[in-house]
DNA sequence: CGAACAACGTA
DNA sequence: CGTACGTTGTTCGA
């Protein structure tokens, strides 16, 4: 029953005790910030804290401090606790800073004039036991043993901060021989020296506890003293009225009047931002990972209400509120819509403040002068604003004919900065993950919201529910600017000189589309239709019978069972017939099935991708995808609906895809630009491999010239094998490439593949120094980061598991090198459109992909759009090798490829 | 009707 | 047993 996770747990600590405990086993010589503070013992019980909200997971906490050395006891008995050596020097302050710690934690901090930490404990722990509340005490002082109880448990601290013995009756019972109700009995007779209590000389726990077990606890041992022989039962007769002294003072307060009961220290969890500042200020790294990674893993309990001072503004009350509320301090927007496109509608717009008014107003039912003050509002950079993915809402906000400016967090970009390896960024998971605050409150309780509105009765949740959203946005954005702040700035600089105003570029490009020629695509269709038809009828007469090519399961049965091919990898549901393995069993059997299957394969493919452009065509003819800033984990950005990021390019039929996107109409053409090997680019940067620096820099094919080196042949003679297996290696290094993975994309032995990875690296060992390396440090830190310092976290790198070790490894390989070319192209997206704006051309950026720009061509700017983009693109970010830029001009996209 | 899986397009 | 994505179609279980 105590199990139950419903049954309430008080942890009990005792300050004093843990802090000196954690001030010996720790050195202090050891722990000191710069200013010269001693925080060893601050650490220790810091430490010791974590350990044991994580092991315990308390629902209730107090730490109880010993005001001072004086007591009753010491009043009572002059001597008591007498002897001990004044308090360290070193520990002196440390007692503070541990209760600026409880502070920034919220755990309550409770103490008793005149008393003893314990005492407080004691009383704690018994009116927690009369509530039903589960009892974890955790002290270095053996009194509290009596304590011990089957829903009370003592934490007695061993060897360091890092183990504890959980004394319960029965581990007491088993050490001491007496259960916790005899231990003061026991204690009384022993003497506990670190109290300066002498007990009885000759008598230990074994004898104690005879005695008491033998008539029945103390009192028996008294009535009966006379009775107890030898030499103890005389030193127990002469040193009678000190045990009566000991038991008199080691008996626990359990009455005690406090400012607060167990119930009142219900733990509600962290005060983020004062954590952060405070261990910042305490030089603790490490402890501060363990706390976030501790407490951010704890599902976070809601705050049950927020206030908000909200109102609906009627039309005529926005420009005035505006004027007053949203001038000088960000103000949260939130909004209500539909988005998506490279548009949008707004039906509701909240604006928050950080001192409490809130406001809502329906853009559609705006006068004159609200209108006005509206977009003079959004247009002006001066007037602070925080948004929650801004991207979609800038859309929006412009099809109603508003400018957006003065954004000055995105907490959705934020967020992403903080952990890119998030599933999504929704404001209502980051609210009740970083501001323990439940936003989804259809009905909100009574009292919840203070929202006044003049006039009719109407039902007012949808407005109080954007309200709220605006006030979390603008709460959230502070946490998070702390949250980035922790690595220098780096982060932040990311978030307000990158991925910000590139938000609004992407906006813009959304906005833009590209033009599709519809007619050819519904061409395409129609072709492509009749080829699927057409494969799909010569693989039903080649097998005897219909069934449905579509289906891996049919097809399984059809390949493995009733035509008895090989088998191919196992995969989860038997075994593959993707593409490769389709090859590979031709080759063998050249089952004419299978040619048919592969070719249905890419018929249907290819149609279904141009089913998917053809429904995604706008009223405008052109074709909106929506790039995602926040979804790839490494800093690229993504695209859907659709994505324009896959369009096919590598079979000729595929390319024909690429013909139906044109250019638009007032322009004369399209330009693609792209960099050449980019990310081998970032390898010989990054890793400062001379070779690898010295093939760019000659000039030369950069394949050959790399095979030319590790093949020892002149760069005329390399043949177009070696060319293809090194190609296969350059890309192949930056994935984390094992030499299994190489023979078999290569289709060569598995020796023959090690081979050629010995020679590469023989040649360029620098690449094989610095692949090892990333790893290595990704490990020590738990993240790789990019040229700009875009992290990415691997918890995994430290797995037990090793398949998942071994990805994290692959991907703590790719990530700087991926991430780093995201960093290089978002810098040369902004550079391009800062020049294209400051140059005042019509031309305009279309697409980004991952390595590509397109760009939509005005009448007469071919080549100052050339030199622009050759220049901005090439000096994004400057390299220990050329960024080569490669640039192609036609009518459609297919054509301007080069 | 949504989740999971397989397959496949791009960089 | 090569990284990063998104989309389509099928299948399966709620």
């Amino acid at each position: 029953m105590s199990d139950d996770a419903t049954t309430p747990r008080l942890l009990l600590l005792d300050g004093h005790s843990l802090a000196y405990r954690a001030y010996f086993a720790l050195p202090a010589e050891n722990f000191s910030t710069v200013t010269g503070q001693h925080t060893n013992a601050v650490f220790g019980f810091t430490s010791m804290l974590i350990n044991m909200l994580r092991d315990e997971k308390p629902t209730h906490i107090v730490v109880s401090f010993d005001l001072s050395r004086k007591s009753f006891r010491t009043e009572k008995y002059a001597e008591y606790k007498a002897g001990r050596s004044e308090t360290p020097a070193p520990f002196q302050g440390q007692v503070s800073l541990i209760q600026e710690v409880l502070e920034a934690l919220r755990i309550p901090v409770v103490t008793k004039e005149n008393y003893e930490a314990d005492d407080v404990i004691a009383t704690l722990a018994t009116q927690a036991r009369a509530a039903g509340m589960e009892v974890i005490i955790s002290t270095g002082d053996r009194d509290a043993f009596q304590l011990a109880g089957e829903h009370v448990t003592i934490l007695y601290p061993v060897r360091g901060v890092s183990e504890v013995w959980r004394m319960t009756p029965e581990a007491i019972e088993a050490k001491y021989f007496v259960p916790p109700s005899r231990y003061r009995d026991k204690a009384a007779l022993v003497g506990e020296t670190s109290d300066n209590l002498p007990g009885v000389p000759g008598v230990g726990d074994k004898t104690a506890a005879k005695w008491i077990n033998e008539y029945g606890g103390l009192d028996g041992v008294i009535a009966n003293v006379d009775k107890i022989k030898g030499k103890a039962g005389e030193n127990l007769r002469a040193h009678l009225a000190g045990v009566i002294r000991n038991y008199d003072l080691n008996a626990l307060v359990c009455d005690l009047e406090l400012p607060l009961r167990p119930e009142d220290a219900r733990w509600h969890g962290w005060d983020r931002e004062a954590v952060h500042q405070l261990f910042d200020a305490l030089e603790f790294r490490v402890l501060r990972e363990r706390l976030y990674s501790y407490l951010e893993a704890v599902e976070p309990e809601a705050e049950s209400g927020f206030d908000l001072a909200g109102q609906v503004l009627r039309a005529g009350a926005v420009a005035g509120w505006l004027a007053e509320h949203a001038v000088a301090a960000p103000v949260g927007i939130a909004v209500t819509g539909t988005f998506g496109r490279g548009t949008g509608q707004v039906t509701g717009i909240a604006v928050a403040t950080g001192s409490g008014p809130a406001a809502w107003f329906d853009p559609a039912g705006l006068d004159e002068d609200d209108e006005r003050a509206v977009a003079a509002w959004l247009a002006d950079p001066e007037r602070p604003k925080v948004l929650h993915d801004a991207k979609p809402i800038l859309l929006a906000f412009r099809a109603h004919g508003w400018q957006l400016a003065g954004v000055v967090t995105d907490t959705a970009l934020a967020a992403y900065l903080a952990k890119p390896d998030q599933r999504g960024y929704d404001l209502t998971d980051l609210a009740l993950r970083y501001l323990k605050r439940e936003l989804k409150v259809d009905a909100p309780a009574d009292g919840q919201l203070a929202l006044s509105f003049d006039g009719d009765e109407q039902d007012t949740a949808a407005e109080e529910a954007v309200m709220l959203r605006a006030r979390a946005t603008l709460d959230l954005a502070d946490v998070l600017t702390a949250e980035l702040s922790r690595d220098g700035g780096e982060s932040q600089r990311l978030l307000a000189e990158v991925e910000q105003p590139l938000s609004v570029v992407l906006a813009e490009m959304e906005s833009r589309g590209i033009a599709a020629d519809t007619d050819y695509l519904s061409e395409l269709e129609t072709n492509f239709a009749a080829e699927v038809k057409a494969a799909q009828q010569a693989a039903h007469e080649v097998h005897g019978r219909e069934f449905n090519l579509g289906s891996p399961k049919q097809l399984q049965e059809i390949l493995f069972v009733e035509r008895n091919l090989p088998k191919t990898k196992k995969i989860k549901s038997g075994y593959t017939t993707d593409a490769d393995a389709l090859q590979d069993l031709f080759a063998k059997t050249e089952d004419p099935l299978l040619a048919h299957l592969l070719r249905y394969r890419d018929m249907a493919k290819l149609k279904s991708t141009v089913d998917g452009l053809l429904k995604s065509v706008s009223d405008d003819g052109r074709i909106h995808t929506t790039f995602n800033q926040t979804v790839a984990a490494t800093g690229r950005l993504s695209s859907t609906d659709p994505n324009l990021q896959n369009i096919p390019i590598r079979t000729e039929e595929g390319r024909r895809i690429r013909r139906a996107f044109i250019v638009g109409s007032g322009f004369d053409q399209l330009m693609t630009a792209d960099y050449s090997q980019i990310e081998m680019r970032i390898m010989a940067h990054l890793s400062k491999d001379e070779a690898l620096i010295a093939a760019f820099n000659s000039g030369a094919d950069f394949h050959a010239a790399t095979a030319s080196s590790v093949f020892h042949v002149e760069l005329g003679d390399v043949t177009a094998d070696q060319r293809r297996k090194i190609k296969a290696m350059n890309y192949g290094l930056a994935y984390g490439l094992s030499s299994y993975g190489l023979s078999n994309q290569l289709t060569i032995s598995n020796d023959e593949a090690k081979g050629l990875m010995e020679e590469y690296f023989e040649r360029f060992g620098g690449v094989r120094d610095y692949l090892q390396a990333v790893v290595l440090q990704a490990g020590k830190d738990g993240y790789t980061a990019t040229i700009l310092g875009r992290r990415r976290y691997l918890p995994d790198l430290s797995s037990d598991n090793r398949q998942r070790r071994e990805m994290a490894q692959r991907m703590a390989l790719n990530a700087p090198i991926q991430g780093s070319a995201a960093d290089i192209i978002k810098i040369a997206m902004l550079r391009v459109d800062e020049a294209l704006r400051s140059s005042g051309l019509a031309s305009r950026m279309l697409l980004q992909v991952h390595d590509e720009l397109v760009f939509e061509v005005a009448p007469g700017e071919r080549e100052a759009l050339e030199e622009l983009v050759r220049r901005e693109m090439g000096g994004a970010y400057p390299l220990s090798v050329p960024l080569e830029v490669s640039v192609g001009h036609g009518r459609d996209w297919n054509g301007a490829d080069h």
